[in-house]
DNA sequence: CACACGTGGCC
DNA sequence: TGGCCAAGTGT
C-alpha cells in the first residue's frame, strides 16, 4: 500500500467502525455544533473519553450554548470542572467563551488561525476544531496520530523534539476532503487498533503499508525522550470546623489547582512543614495523610483537624454535609474524606 | 524551550 | 504496584 492509499483505506474503515460519541456526528451527518466540538476538545486534552463523558453531559445540559457559558458564574464553572484536572483549562474555557461572545458575535471563528488565537486553543485543538466542526483541511496531530504515524513510517526520532518532522509526515497523508473524519479516524484507530501495547495489526486497515508492522516492532514506536524522576513533596492541610461547617479557601489562579476551592494548606516542599502554616492557633489533631501523585511530583499531604472559631476575609464556611458540592479537586476531596472519617 | 500543570486506568 | 500514559496549552 502506498502513502496515497492511506486516506481511502482509513476512511473506509472509519465508515464501518467509528465510535458513537456524544460530541460527534456520524459520517454523512451534518457537522456537530462548533460549541460542542470545542467543549469536547478542551475536555479531551490529556484526558480519556470515559472521564470526559459525564462532564460533557453536565456542561452541555447546564450551559447549552457558548453564550450561556460566557454569562456563567466563574466559580460555578470551576466547581463543575472539579475532578477533571488541569484546571487552567477551565479558566481558559471561560475566557474563550467570553471572547467568542464578546468579540465574535457568539460564533466560533471558522478558520484554524482564528481558532488558534483564542485562549486554551493550541495547535492541536485549532486544527481539530477547524477540521471537525468546519470541514477545513487541517493537519491534526495528537498522541494517537503520533503513534499511528510513527508506526506507519517507522519514524524513530525521539518526541517531542521531532514533532515538527512527524507533523510533516501526517501532512502527507491528510486528505483535502473529509479532513474531520480523517482526524477522528486516526484517533479511533489509535484507540481501538493501533494501541500502545499489543496493537491489533491483523485488524488494521493500514497494515499493508505500515513500516513498523512489516519490521515486526510496532510497539517500539513512538520513540520518546526519557522522563525525569518525580520528587516527593510534603505538606499539611488544615480542616477547621465549627461543628457543622468547614473553612474553605480559594487557591490563587497561578500554580497547582489554581482557582479551585480547597482546604487551607501551606506550600508543599521537600521538608515536612508540620503545623508551621496553620492559619490559626488550635489544638490540632492528626487525621492521617493522603498520598497523591501529580504530573511532576508526588505529594504526601498530612491532614490535621480542629474545632475552632475563625474569622478571616479570604475564605468561607461550607456545610460539611454538602462537601460534595464544594467542587474540591480530587486531592482535597480525599483530604476532606480523611478528616471526616477521623471525626468523633 | 523545557517545564508546569491532574487524574484515573492499565498491567 | 509503581510507572506509564492520555483528543495539549501556556509560559
Amino acid at each position: 500500500m502506498s502513502v496515497d492509499a492511506v486516506p481511502e483505506n482509513l476512511l473506509a474503515w472509519y465508515d464501518a467502525h467509528h465510535r458513537r460519541l456524544p460530541w460527534r456526528a456520524a459520517p454523512g451527518e451534518a457537522p456537530t455544533d462548533p460549541y460542542r466540538v470545542w467543549l469536547s476538545e478542551i475536555m479531551l486534552q490529556q484526558t480519556t473519553v470515559a472521564a470526559v463523558k459525564p462532564y460533557f453531559d453536565r456542561f452541555t445540559t447546564r450551559w447549552p450554548t457558548v453564550t450561556d457559558l460566557a454569562r456563567a458564574d466563574e466559580g460555578e464553572v470551576m466547581a463543575a470542572w472539579a475532578g477533571l484536572g488541569y484546571y487552567a483549562r477551565a479558566r481558559n474555557l471561560i475566557a474563550c467563551a467570553r471572547a467568542v461572545a464578546d468579540d465574535h458575535g457568539g460564533r466560533f471563528p471558522d478558520s484554524e488561525a482564528g481558532l488558534r488565537a483564542l485562549p486554551g486553543i493550541g495547535d492541536y485543538s485549532a486544527a481539530a476544531i477547524a477540521a471537525i466542526a468546519f470541514g477545513r483541511r487541517a493537519v491534526v496531530v495528537d498522541a494517537n496520530v503520533e503513534r499511528v504515524a510513527s508506526r506507519l513510517f517507522a519514524f524513530d526520532e525521539p518526541l517531542p523534539k521531532a514533532r515538527p518532522a512527524l507533523r510533516a509526515l501526517v501532512d502527507r497523508i491528510t486528505p483535502d476532503a473529509r479532513a474531520g473524519d480523517f482526524a477522528q479516524a486516526m484517533m479511533d484507530l489509535g484507540s481501538a487498533i493501533c494501541t500502545i501495547r499489543a496493537p491489533q495489526c491483523l485488524l488494521c486497515p493500514l497494515r499493508d503499508g505500515c513500516a513498523a508492522r512489516i519490521a515486526g516492532n510496532p510497539e517500539d514506536y513512538p520513540v520518546k525522550a526519557a522522563k525525569k524522576a518525580k520528587p516527593q513533596r510534603l505538606g499539611t492541610a488544615f480542616w477547621i470546623e465549627d461543628g457543622a461547617r468547614v473553612w474553605l479557601v480559594r487557591r490563587p489562579d497561578k500554580g497547582m489547582l489554581g482557582g479551585m476551592r480547597a482546604l487551607p494548606s501551606g506550600p508543599w516542599t521537600d521538608e515536612d512543614p508540620g503545623l508551621a502554616d496553620a492559619p490559626v492557633d488550635a489544638p490540632w489533631r492528626e487525621a492521617g495523610s493522603v498520598d497523591h501523585v501529580f504530573t511532576h511530583f508526588a505529594l504526601r499531604l498530612r491532614v490535621v483537624t480542629a474545632v475552632q472559631a475563625l474569622s478571616a476575609n479570604d475564605g468561607e464556611w461550607w456545610p460539611i454535609d454538602e462537601i460534595e458540592q464544594a467542587g474540591l479537586p480530587t486531592l482535597f476531596a480525599r483530604a476532606a474524606a480523611r478528616a471526616i472519617a477521623s471525626r468523633v
